[in-house]
DNA sequence: AATGAATGAGGATTCATTCAT
DNA sequence: AATGAATGAATCCTCATTCAT
């Protein structure tokens, strides 16, 4: 399933912008270097010389520094919001999934996995919103507007078929993602070199969320 | 209650090392910059500027811009520690608090305030941690092992009630911190803007936690 | 008349060379961006791009820059010294004018009309000249030797027929001189905005010479 | 006289600003550098050596290259009008001069003086002027607003006296300027290499303009 | 002939830091 | 203690030019 690769290598196979081979090695050295030392901290210098090109080139395919984090920013935020948006949701409302925890089943191993082999990616990502406006507005208007608008379709659903409790739709995203995200940031970004039996973690978080939100 | 003061005022008031009227001020200009631009992408020059200081006299009080920034975040690590070690979890094991739902309760009313009266620092220190492997090392040994500690006591004391599930303390632990700083950093950071039914938000997070985490 | 026509358009008609569609497109791009901007604050590729032709064909076609500079300045000088070594004034040697005012009144009408086509080459020609030494030298050869030559032996012949005064021909010649060219800069370069009634203004600048230089 | 002076040494002297050392090294050479390279040609780093600074330097004293060129620029422009605004005009007008041939002498010597002695200067000028709006605007506010006005006035007195003849001022004033700076021009621009016998010349140009202007 | 990607030297400017006052 | 002028390395970016296609 595509939505399993990694960003970056569709990047470079699906994007019909044809990159050339330079312009992967920039992004990919652009994408590791971000991450470990943040956008701010990282110079054009260094990336030219990780991707064994020329610092020039660099500004030819992007006209900027900024430029250059934009174009790995934003692609990536329209991947991750594509599922929820086409694919996953419209299956749940389909009723291919009969309740809440089969789609946060599905939700999490499809979305636990994108994480994953885009981990440098979404350190940039979060990274970098809280500096730049116009990636914390696409933000909102994505996730916050589109994502959180197919979300409540799913949660007035469930809630109308009794499997969970009857709080306003925002407090039920925002203590299901958290616990997500909390899932995902701990085992990849905190403490990824500690030993996590990933079955056993998803379940218990996953009952976690199903317990907390079940009708009292 | 001294926690629910600002640390910045706390740096000014209860040190010892009698800090200046001049660094008082490069201290607030430094942490309101680095909390909006970040670290690396602010100047000493900019600092010195808010501040109304000359640019060398930052580096009379701090050898260098880097020793700025750990003037500013370790404190704070110590002081958002404190109370876990010192106050609050001790009077929950002296039997001061029954359950963990109220242990929850007074946690989040005492940690939120906190949050909320530093939230410029805390910004600081969420985005400069993973740049930086000293700090990483030292919220690494604060947090996950002091903080982490006495919360595994409790949980096994809640635990041996009957009180909470049976999982291991380390899901615990996180199943409950994903859902309060998810809260947090959606009231404070993400979505400031928004009109927040604070209490009814904050027992709603607790109810579901207590749900969550409610034997079987 | 051929004296008429802007110099680009020769340059494009004229020149056995047989200039290319691109060449042209190039040379007249150049012309503009050297005349707003100055030959050193001018890109080439800002060149390519107003010529729409590739960054590379301007150096298919002029190995260097200033090459191109050259190229464009060179042949604007000899057109502008031509009518002088070869036409008016052997017509006026040749008794066609009778006397120095009616060779003040077609040289003007004449050079004035070359100029006003060539605005942008002239701005170009006099702003560089003095950064290139090479630029320099052609002018004084040409100008100050060829057309400097002729004009004496005019002034020569004017001052034999007692028409003007007895200066040194480089006085006269100097005072001539600045005369028009006051008129020319002061007409197209510094207040081509404002109403100019011109005939009346040439016919001042005319009577103005004739009166300074006429015998006491 | 202080009109005599070199406005460079003026700029060090008489300025109020307390220009430092290194300023006063690098306005030397930055003036140096533009009149013989142009503005755009000029490199920082080249400047910085030329004045034995650091590049940096530069940079703390002049917010960019273009500041720097406007703080040599704007007040030479000051310093070569003001004697037409503030003294020598009303010398005339208060009958300290019976006629234009004595304005024209007095003004003639001082500031062709004023030319001689800042000619760097005016190269810059003149070269820059048509690339800089600010300056074209800041160059025809003052000298086409101030000194013609005065200029203007004069004009009419002597028209009245019956000294010259009856044009419009402006065509008196360009007439007599392009004469003026013609000179100019060519003793210190063009030919400065050739023998001149000033006086001599001096005098012609004003035979030459005064006989131009006279009634007929 | 024409392209345009690639280069790397050099551009202006900013930076953290030093030091004489 | 405090200043702010001075530094020069490093920043992002532009440039004229080359060369494989």
């Amino acid at each position: 399933m595509s939505d399993q690769d990694s960003i970056i290598e569709e990047f470079f196979e699906e994007e019909k912008d044809g990159l050339t081979d330079k312009q992967k090695k920039i992004i990919a050295a652009a994408i590791e270097s971000f991450s470990e030392k943040g956008f701010a901290a990282t110079s054009t210098s260094e990336i030219a010389k990780k991707a064994g090109v020329a610092e020039g080139t660099i500004f030819r395919h992007y006209k900027t520094k900024k430029d250059l984090l934009l174009s790995i920013v934003v692609p990536m935020m329209a991947k991750f919001i594509a599922p929820f948006v086409i694919n996953d949701l419209n299956k749940v409302l389909n009723t291919r999934y009969e309740n809440y925890e089969d789609f946060l089943r599905a939700m999490i191993e499809n979305r636990v996995i994108f994480f994953k082999n885009n981990l440098a990616l979404f350190k940039i990502l979060f990274q970098e919103i809280p500096f730049h406006p116009e990636l914390k507005k696409l933000f909102k208007e994505h996730l916050a507007e589109k994502v959180y608008e197919r979300f409540t379709e799913l949660i007035h659903y469930c809630q109308a078929e009794g499997q969970i409790i009857d709080l306003p739709p925002y407090s039920v995203v925002r203590l299901t993602a958290s616990t997500i995200f909390g899932y995902i940031i701990g085992r990849y970004l905190l403490f990824p070199e500690e030993d996590w039996e990933d079955d056993l973690e998803i379940e218990r978080t996953i009952q976690f969320i199903m317990h907390g939100l079940s009708p009292r």
